[in-house]
RNA sequence: GGCCCCGUCGCCAAGUGGUAAGGCAGAGGUCUGCAAAAUCUCCAUCACCAGUUCGAAUCUGGUCGGGGCCUCCA
């Protein structure tokens, strides 16, 4: 089986051949750390994750990069605004994007690379494209000419002549051709600047990327990776600067993630109608978030609700049910039953199980389909549930399937970043959510839950009913087993 | 205006030529004192029209509807 990524620059999903066998290079855009991030950020953050994850798990050695973009107009307004410095402005919220990300379960990049770490690369690189004739300096900031660069615009697939009908020279650039991008911005008054033989600036935005990636990945590279909204002008600036330095292909396959919308239309800071991650946190698990994002595929959009949400923690909620119920199962299953056979009735679900990883895989390999993915292991949770509805006959023979089930689960899972939580304390952690909303504490439905009992002890079903559907008024739902009563929020 | 994407069951969502995954919701059965969970059964011909083909949700053309990029943006 053969892995098959879509690639932005043909259109096509391509079979993924790595440059160098066994091994992956991977630069993903991170972000300019000006604000808390939003739940766009956490999809193509998680997104990549994904991919980064699944390579490993296919033996690749991953070398991912994930830039921080730590100096820029943006940084620097904000900056001005609340009186503090950029670096200061800066390290916070990339604090604040490591907290995010760390909460998301985000594995760490081989490399977080700022862009302030790398002004002398950036320098040397655009020395370079000055010296190929590529680039020009003008009162202290140097432009790429994009005239000569004959592939520019390959990418996003435009026409040069209709683009530049549309551009515009922004006030105090100094720009030949208003298509032209600034590689290096002269500095002015109160900004941070570093030294450059064109005096005093600071490092244009696409710049950076271009030298990070080559000095941490080689001037050739597997995989480059964004949102949408990157590939124009950003990722088409990156491959006229890097190609334009080395003469070589910057990157072999571009992969770029679809929005997260709210109401059918993009969330955008511009818009003003985004949620930050942190705040999403606050009503939902990230697993939780995690799950929704997904259940779709990467380059679709996704539509951003709670109703998503809610439903997503439902279905998450499946998993947690089952492999709890798994744990139950097997702590108490007689471990000495002996082998037994298989009756024809589990044959099928059976069946189920023995695919999984390979169904696992096979959707995987095709473009990361994690929602296909996610439906094998729905399907492999109710053939799990149906084996363990025999409970009171586990042979031994079945205790070994579905051990092997739930370890697949669980592998396939982490795969994906999920069921990662211990399910007793997931499924506890939930049943406590919104207890506080329902104006009850724990004790008080500990209380009842006792009373409860009595009742049905005596066979007073009525009291043991009218307490039910209180607490269910109340939206906490009373779960009776051999066990005793607990409880969840509805 | 230019370029591009999308329109699949009440909702979410896979599926790029071979006869519609999965989840949620809903109906009925089993289990349960009653419930819940679980399980079983049922529940779509793919916006519309016209083509290509033995065969199309999947290809082509058109219509309608939604969205994106072209300026900072994941």
């Amino acid at each position: 089986m053969t892995l098959r990524v879509y690639n932005t620059m043909s259109g096509k999903k391509e079979e993924f051949q790595s440059l160098v066998p066994g091994k992956v290079g991977m630069y993903v855009c991170g972000v300019t750390v000006y604000d808390y991030c939003h739940i766009g950020h956490a999809r193509a953050n998680i997104v990549f994750d994904i991919v980064y994850r699944y390579l490993q798990y296919r033996n690749y050695d991953v070398t991912y990069v994930r830039n921080y973009t730590d100096v820029d107009d943006k940084i620097i307004a904000r900056a001005n605004e609340r009186g503090i410095t950029s670096q200061e402005l800066s390290e916070e919220f990339i604090r604040a994007f490591d907290e995010d990300m760390a909460a998301l379960g985000l594995r760490k990049p081989t490399h977080e690379p700022k862009a302030t770490e790398h002004i002398a690369q950036i320098i040397t690189l655009v020395e370079k494209l000055i010296d190929k004739g590529l680039a020009y300096e003008s009162a202290g900031d140097v432009y790429y000419i994009v005239d000569k660069f004959p592939s520019y615009l390959k990418l996003s697939k435009r026409n040069m002549e209709e683009m530049q009908a549309g551009a515009r020279i922004t006030p105090g650039e100094q720009k030949r051709n208003p298509m032209d991008f600034a590689l290096w911005k002269a500095a002015k008054p109160g900004e941070p600047s570093w030294a450059s033989p064109w005096g005093a600036g600071r490092p244009g935005w696409h710049i950076e990327c271009s030298a990070m990636s080559s000095t941490l990945l080689g001037t050739t590279f597997d995989i480059h990776g964004g949102g949408r909204d990157l590939i124009f002008p950003h990722h088409e600036n990156e491959i006229a600067q890097s190609e334009g330095a080395s003469g070589k292909l910057f990157v072999k396959y571009w992969l770029h993630n679809g929005f997260v919308n709210v109401n059918q239309e993009k969330m955008s800071k511009s818009l003003g109608n985004f949620f930050t991650i942190r705040d999403i946190l606050k009503s939902y698990d990230p697993e939780i978030v995690r799950f929704f994002i997904l259940t779709a595929h990467y380059r679709s959009p996704i539509d951003f609700s709670d109703q998503n949400l809610e439903e997503s923690r439902i279905g998450l909620s499946r998993f947690y049910e089952a492999l709890a119920q798994l744990d139950k199962v097997l702590a108490k299953a007689d471990t000495n039953a002996e082998q037994g056979g298989l009756s024809d009735a589990l044959a099928e679900p059976i069946e189920r199980l023995v695919q999984l990883e390979e169904r696992f895989r096979s959707a995987m390999d095709d473009d990361f389909n994690t929602a296909l993915a996610i439906g094998h292991m729905f399907d492999a949770v109710r053939a799990l549930n149906r084996i363990l509805a025999e409970e009171n006959n586990l042979n031994g023979q079945l205790q070994a399937i579905l051990g092997k089930g739930r370890d697949d689960l669980l592998r396939l899972g982490d795969v994906l970043g999920l069921f990662g939580s211990e399910p007793a304390a997931w499924l506890a952690r939930s049943a406590q959510e919104g207890l506080a909303d329902a104006g009850l504490s724990e004790a008080d439905i500990e209380t009842l839950i006792v009373e409860r009992r009595d009742a049905r002890a005596n066979r007073d079903f009525a009291r043991a009913d009218q307490i039910r559907d209180e607490l269910l008024a109340k939206g906490v739902l009373l779960l009776d087993s051999p066990e005793g009563t607990t409880w969840k929020m509805k």
